[in-house]
DNA sequence: GGATGTGAACTATTTCACAGCC
DNA sequence: GGCTGTGAAATAGTTCACATCC
């Protein structure tokens, strides 16, 4: 088996397969890796080693086909990859996901959401079934879904992770300001808006007061 | 002036102060390395070198005092950056944001929310004042609000980040599936909801497939 | 004894720069 | 001529390991 790629080069990969499909879309067929650079912002040296490390040849006089590099990316990242989803906390963000991931273009499905207050259960929220948090675990028997987003306080995070653990859920995508604690086999990705914006703070802190010069003047 | 952190060691800097403050509501005063490692899931080695290059100093015996930590935590991160923010788009995400920031412990304070749908604009949500987005131009000449957050449609977020970067706005934490371009002094930080649902599947393909040993055995 | 602080070694990632190809 | 593919160099980041201090 080929060597695990690392982790930066990936996420890039996840971006240059979105500029790609919109490219795609735009109807060019080929491009160079400068190019690809400029859209992904970063540099076309960058671009041509991810996309040799994901196995991707391009041809030197005509740039890349754009049609067999989202092959190749969407065999490298999406191969036997999980679609299936079940959102645990229908609050706002619970919601922004699901009404994020009806649209008709999307890659996942929502199979269903899950919340402890009852005037939430019962009925769909668009589309996608609501349930009470104790029906998670026949769910998870009957479904055998991998993937979780967790959209719950901070304070009830946790528990709700170990029971979708034990319910066989191998990717959380977190967003209570939490930390968990997970077995190895699981991998929790975090998406702490709070620690971003502070983030961005600390960022626009530190950049140069500069003049601001037209827009037009930036790519 | 003293070189520039990292930006993983202020990731990790930011995980240290959360999990330092609450210890310290906890009513721990003292903490070691490895232990403050443990809780933020990294190495020993790797706490006292991040604490270092931040200028924190620990005590052999003793290790690190708490408030002390925090003080020089909240200094290099927090000094001189802004704490007002406002969101464009009330959608599910934006109200999210706001139901999220208005609770009292927060540091972050959302002046108002913009949306171009009349039928949200006028009453406040939560109350955030929310307004309609022709108003964004006069706000901001007046608010001097320099960061925002961008909850809306792809299709549109260049433009209004746009307009946010032509009204002084420094920081974007953009939530638009869509690269924006801005000029140097302005920082974007991408929190592109689907492409982390991705990784985590990605991720959660790639982990061994693991014999489920009983949770109680994992930290 | 048991921590911290830190140079040095190591590993990972990015960038350079150029041979080879179209 | 201009672009890709890729060793090699450079840089960035992490971990080791041990002198030092409480």
């Amino acid at each position: 088996m080929k060597p695990a790629l690392p982790i930066p080069t990936v996420e890039r990969l996840f971006v240059y397969h979105k500029v790609l499909t919109n490219l795609l879309i735009e109807g060019t067929t080929h491009v160079f890796s400068y190019d690809l650079a400029n859209r992904a912002r970063n540099t076309a040296a960058q671009v041509r080693r991810d996309l040799m490390s994901a196995g991707c040849v391009g041809s030197s006089g005509k740039g890349y086909d754009i049609r067999s590099l989202l092959d190749r990316l969407s065999e490298v990242l999406e191969h036997g990859a999980s679609r299936q989803v079940i959102v645990i906390g229908l609050g706002n963000i619970g919601k922004g996901l699901i009404s994020y991931f009806s649209s008709p273009n999307n890659e996942f499905s929502i199979l269903a959401a899950f919340d402890r207050d009852t005037r939430k259960t019962g009925k769909p929220f668009q589309e996608c079934p609501c349930f009470p948090i104790a029906d998670l675990e026949p769910f998870l028997e009957k479904n055998k879904v991998e993937l979780a987003v967790l959209a719950v306080p901070g304070p009830v995070a946790q528990v709700l992770s170990d029971r979708l653990v034990m319910g066989g859920v191998r990717g959380i995508l977190n967003f209570a300001p939490v930390r968990l604690a997970v077995p190895k086999w699981v991998h929790v990705e975090d998406n702490h808006i709070t620690m971003m914006l502070k983030k961005v703070s600390y960022l626009a802190k530190l950049s140069p007061d500069q003049v601001k010069e037209s827009l037009t003047t930036v790519g």
